[in-house]
RNA sequence: UCCUCGGUAGCUCAAUGGCAGAGCAAUCGGCUGUUAACCGAUAGGUUGUAGGUUCGAGUCCCACCCGAGGAGCCA
């Protein structure tokens, strides 16, 4: 049977075999110890002179950084090893050998490992990124499946911009144009129609030339979409679920949390209620701390750190003017210069996770935005039928996972939150 | 697209306009408990590219290429 390294223990004082990369290796003269890693986890395996025949010994000395190996020995129990027991070698293989291997245990620049990133990925650190990455991604799935939620996959390919604002990626398609998709909402609107609550979780594409941290080109969403929903109800949705995501990683991710030494009081904090502030609150407060944002303007990544260094968890700032925001976003019947929406910014300055909000149902407010923002109607014509057949009330948010997990995992940028990131200048490996 | 900084050994970085250097990796040797092990030795270079200034350019000037931060835009 196949022996995994992370269910060692339940080999102790047992002969196995186990099959290994070697990430590191360490010598003093009648000992070798091979430091071996098989994707589950790492273990030292010792080889005593003492032990194994001089082929062995001498092969053991010369094996090489990410070398494929197969090792015969006895699991013990080891103090000071992390997981526990380390393997007393009896006999060695070297199944695939490796010859320069450039990913040295030492420091390396960030564009020499963007270009190795393929090689990148077996390193401790962002095998660890990855884990907590999967388990946001499992308690995403589980919170809306334990709400009873429909997954519903949204296309890639789209004939429109859902927001007239961004950059699309253009392709051809057969004899015509298409756009990628730059986020699957206005389909979540039409599937919470015949679904009641759905969401959907893909990538999406974005061809902002944005050089920053928080920007790749193309990002993982979820965007659930509920019918009968409102604002209100959209926000306690958002914070459910962010709540519930930040302690899953608590709860199975301290080791890799560590590991990247991450502060995890700062996630402790987060839990429910989340601080609510208007648009207007928050303009009041970057005000108060000097930066003269003039009101009705969209907030950027300076303003968002500010705003979020007033609380010790998420903020969500909602009821923006209405001109910054996309023309489904529904007006406050409140006040008309507002829209019944909502962005979470997460702390610390990880900037905005969530961007959402209350969808108008109204068609003759829809078309009249639509005309304000200059939008072609005959592409919206199947999203118009939803509010012609039954409109309802509903509403909705996306995530996006990459800044999650940059967040929970306290890296300084995006691009290590994704196996293989899509950044403006770059789209290799 | 704009602003700022940078490009020297496989990697990370040094070098007042005056002999091209270190650590790690590689190779060879030493060490019975190492934890980015340690110690000794060897090898490794068209200083991003093309011009220019100078007795002399890695260093100064110009253009281009590439990279890193940041801005706008956004999740």
């Amino acid at each position: 049977m196949k022996i995994w390294i992370e269910d060692i223990k339940n080999y102790e004082g047992q002969k196995i075999t186990l099959k290994a990369w070697l990430y590191n290796k360490r010598s003093s003269g009648k000992l070798h110890f091979l430091q071996l890693r098989d994707g589950t986890a790492e273990i030292q395996a010792v080889v005593f002179k003492g032990n194994v025949s001089d082929e062995v010994f001498s092969l053991a000395d010369k094996i090489s950084q990410e070398s494929t190996v197969e090792i015969v020995g006895t699991v013990k129990k080891h103090d000071r090893s992390k997981i526990g027991y380390e393997i007393d070698v009896e006999d060695l293989k070297v199944i695939f050998n490796s010859v320069d291997y450039p990913i040295t245990p030492k420091e390396h620049g960030n564009h020499f490992l963007m270009e190795h990133r393929h090689l990148w990925l077996r390193s401790l650190r962002q095998k660890a990124i990855l884990t907590v990455r999967h388990r946001i991604i499992k308690a995403i799935r589980d919170f809306f499946d334990n709400k009873n939620f429909h997954l519903v996959d949204a296309p890639i390919f789209t004939p429109n911009a859902c927001e007239g604002t961004t950059n699309l990626f253009e392709t051809t398609y057969f004899d015509d144009k298409a756009y990628l998709t730059q986020s699957g909402q206005l389909y979540m609107e039409a599937a919470a129609m015949a679904l009641g609550k759905v969401y959907c979780f893909g990538p999406t594409f974005r061809a902002e030339k944005s050089k920053t941290r928080r920007h790749l080109t193309e990002f993982w969403m979820v965007e659930p979409e509920v019918a009968f929903f409102n604002l209100q109800d959209d926000m306690d949705l958002a914070e459910e679920m962010v709540e519930y995501i930040v302690q899953q990683v608590l709860e199975h991710n301290r080791p890799e949390l560590e590991l990247l030494e991450r502060d995890i009081s700062k996630l402790e904090n987060v839990k429910r209620p989340f601080p609510r502030i208007t648009y207007d609150e928050a303009i009041e407060i970057l005000h108060k701390k000097g930066n003269d944002t003039p009101w009705g303007e969209d907030f950027g990544g300076d303003e968002e750190t500010l705003i979020s260094e007033e609380f010790d968890r998420p903020v969500m700032i909602h009821r923006y003017p209405r001109d910054v925001k996309a023309f489904y976003m529904k007006q406050d019947p409140q006040n008309p210069k507002l829209a019944l929406c909502v962005d979470m910014i997460a702390p610390e300055g990880y900037g905005e996770i969530i961007g959402g909000g209350q969808r108008e149902e109204d068609i003759s407010k829809l078309l009249e935005k639509m005309d304000e923002q200059g939008l072609d109607k005959s592409v919206f014509e199947w999203y118009l039928d939803l509010r012609k057949y039954g409109s309802c009330e509903h509403a909705g948010f996306g995530l996006g996972i990459e800044r999650t997990v940059s967040w929970l995992c306290g890296l300084h940028h995006v691009r290590e939150t994704i196996p293989f990131p899509r950044l403006m200048d770059r789209i290799k490996p």
